[in-house]
DNA sequence: TTATTATTGTTATAATATAACATTTTATAA
DNA sequence: TTATAAAATGTTATATTATAACAATAATAA
């Protein structure tokens, strides 16, 4: 079975396994920092490894941090449906895998006419660790 | 009965004015340079405030595209909780106003652990307008 | 092959946001 | 009222995030 990493290309593949194995979200400068010494030159090439790859939903960013983390949910691949949960002390940042809320929120319709093919949650508050200290 | 935007400082204030009259988001430097008549000469003085009008939940953030737009629905002003509907074609954006919405989010639990206290949604898609041509 | 599309490399620059410091205004309470 | 604290302002400089524009190369498909 062909393996979903031997898709991408040489840059997003570095840039990739950099985001995968950290455990905080990157930002784009710390990522461009962190793989010049894999030739990687300029920011230009960082952010569009990281367009594409969020196109394929291998990455997701977050918005209210622009910075960016690995998908951890296989099915929100297509990239079409992505929540997480920061903690506002520790700023740790997981991904929401709950498949009521992405059903709910899919075929949300509310009280306005539009169609959504899209969305992007964020819930903010004190995580476990930061709540017991 | 007094008015709210007595309490706003006069930055604020006009700040405010502007956002609130427009009927799209705004971006930062886009409202200051239709400031600059009233005084109003640097960034700063425009982020600052900003950052009070989102505080106290008068403004919203597009995070998505770093552009402000005033509150439309009263009962988050306490700013804790915010969604907004954004066509992908005109850009146009409104903010959903719908209390199991709310609720079910506010009290949103889920896989994790987390205590939530705040949130923002962006749900992108097609507006009734650009749906029909 | 040859045309089309995706990816890369590179320099420069645009757009968004904050740091640091000095001053002034407004609110609070002794 | 007057001292004190808190909030807001003014200003310059700078940090951070992101894209424009152009040239070259590699991968894919008709
Ligand atoms: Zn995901
Ligand atoms: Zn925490
Ligand atoms: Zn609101
Ligand atoms: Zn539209």
């Amino acid at each position: 079975m062909k393996q979903k990493n031997e898709l991408l290309s040489k840059n997003q593949q570095v840039v990739f396994e950099l985001i995968e194995k950290a455990n905080e979200p990157l930002k784009a400068y710390s990522i461009l920092s962190n793989v010049q010494k894999k030739g990687i030159k300029a920011p230009l090439q960082v952010y569009r490894a990281l367009n594409k790859l969020m196109e394929i939903g291998k990455i997701h960013k977050i918005e209210s941090k622009n910075a960016f983390v690995a998908c951890t949910n296989n099915s929100c691949k297509i990239s079409k449906a992505s929540a997480f949960y920061i903690c506002e002390t520790c700023e740790d940042i997981s991904e929401v895998n709950d498949s009521k809320l992405t059903k709910y929120l899919s075929s949300f319709k509310g009280n306005n006419d539009m169609k959504v093919n899209k969305y992007n949650l964020e819930f903010f508050g004190l995580c476990k660790n930061c709540r017991v200290r």
